[in-house]
DNA sequence: AAAAAAGAGAACAAAAAGAGAACAAAAAAA
DNA sequence: TTTTTTTGTTCTCTTTTTGTTCTCTTTTTT
């Protein structure tokens, strides 16, 4: 597959970073305005050439209501830069702020994996004897799945989520603070989602 | 495999150290304008050079889009480049391995400082109520000072090297551990070198 | 002085980008 | 419904940009 042209590049990074000044995915005479461009043909070139780099796709099928990037478009964006998107803070007992990326990160490659990874800041000290402290950085790779004794993102009952260790065993599993004052909460398989397996942390000493 | 003369030197380092200034993979105009020539076709000697010795390449086969280094040249570039030094290891009672630099390592801009900084990774348990484990790396700021309460690596009697916290008064230093099973260790003044102080620390949990 | 390296500038073919017209299907408006 | 507008698509033609090659001149090195 070909890469893209400078201006095919050009034309996916206006598309990537003016998302949200569209209400609806952008048509191709309104992305010409955008963009200042004269004809539709020719537009019509540098898209297909995105889609054929599947960093954009028709949004409803191939219905005329217009274009937007991929899910693989971000990911792939990311990993071009090798900076960790940043998606905010997570603290016991409040929903992990959705998913938008804040800003990026670049992190060591000892504290990344090959698969898709984010940076989240810990509020709390529910890890504290993991050696996880409040306002540590946390890398987490993305997958729906742990091993027992592994630190996870959770996300319980779908309203809050939280670092913790996990247990499972066949009719429960079983999220374990690292913190003595705190005690560990056990939940039905269903009520568990795994978000993410921690394989980083990382920690700032400047006072500013 | 021709030695490179000086100029191709030159364009070559320029090449690497500009490359993020780059939105794109630079044409042979862009190159000229960013050079400062006249000539299109002089430069082309150049980078034809320089593809002959592998450090550059077009990005695209032959198509008109741009050179970019090659992978082999961006290994020149992280030892040139904003990397952290990784320089060895610190264990409580040896001396810090010489600070040769073994390799280096991408870290977060929020885990440096302004000052030359350098990575180390920690070997022992003397930090751990500190949140410091064995196998963790930490960032340390090079400078022969530090404040009372700070974490510094210490070069004791000229002989050995340990991570500990400062605490220093008129006639004594104390170095103390952040482990109850260890006793603190009081020095006079000018038995204690401080190497630098620790300003940033990270962790993999990758088993591999 | 001779040789090597660097540079300017012209010329050319191919690639890339753009303009604009035409058309059919979908969406919106009457 | 029918009509009008919008949208995606395809096409040809023109302009701009890019990589490449060439000759000739200037600068640097030996």
């Amino acid at each position: 597959m070909d890469v893209l042209t400078r201006r095919q590049r050009e034309i996916f990074n206006f598309l990537r970073d003016n998302q949200e000044n569209f209400t609806y995915p952008p048509s191709l005479d309104e992305l010409c305005a955008a963009l200042d461009m004269a004809s539709r043909g020719s537009l019509h070139k540098h898209i297909m050439a995105l889609i054929n780099a599947g960093l954009v796709e028709p949004f409803n099928g191939n219905k005329q209501t217009g274009i937007r990037l991929t899910a693989q478009a971000r990911l792939e964006d990311v990993a071009a830069g090798q900076d960790l998107p940043f998606v905010g803070s997570i603290a016991a007992g409040k929903p992990i702020e959705a998913l938008e990326t804040l800003s990026y990160m670049s992190v060591p490659d000892a504290l990344k994996s090959d698969k898709p990874c984010y940076v989240l800041q810990v509020k709390g000290d529910s890890m504290i004897e993991a050696g996880i402290f409040d306002g540590d950085w946390v890398v987490i790779e993305q997958r729906p799945y742990a091993r027992n004794g592994e630190i996870v993102v959770a996300l319980i009952e779908n309203t809050e989520a939280t670092l913790k260790y996990i247990e499972q065993t066949a009719g429960q599993v079983l999220l374990l603070p690292a913190n003595a004052t705190m005690t560990a909460l056990s939940y039905r398989p269903e009520q568990v989602e795994i978000q993410g397996v921690l394989i980083g942390q990382m920690r700032s000493y400047r006072s500013h």
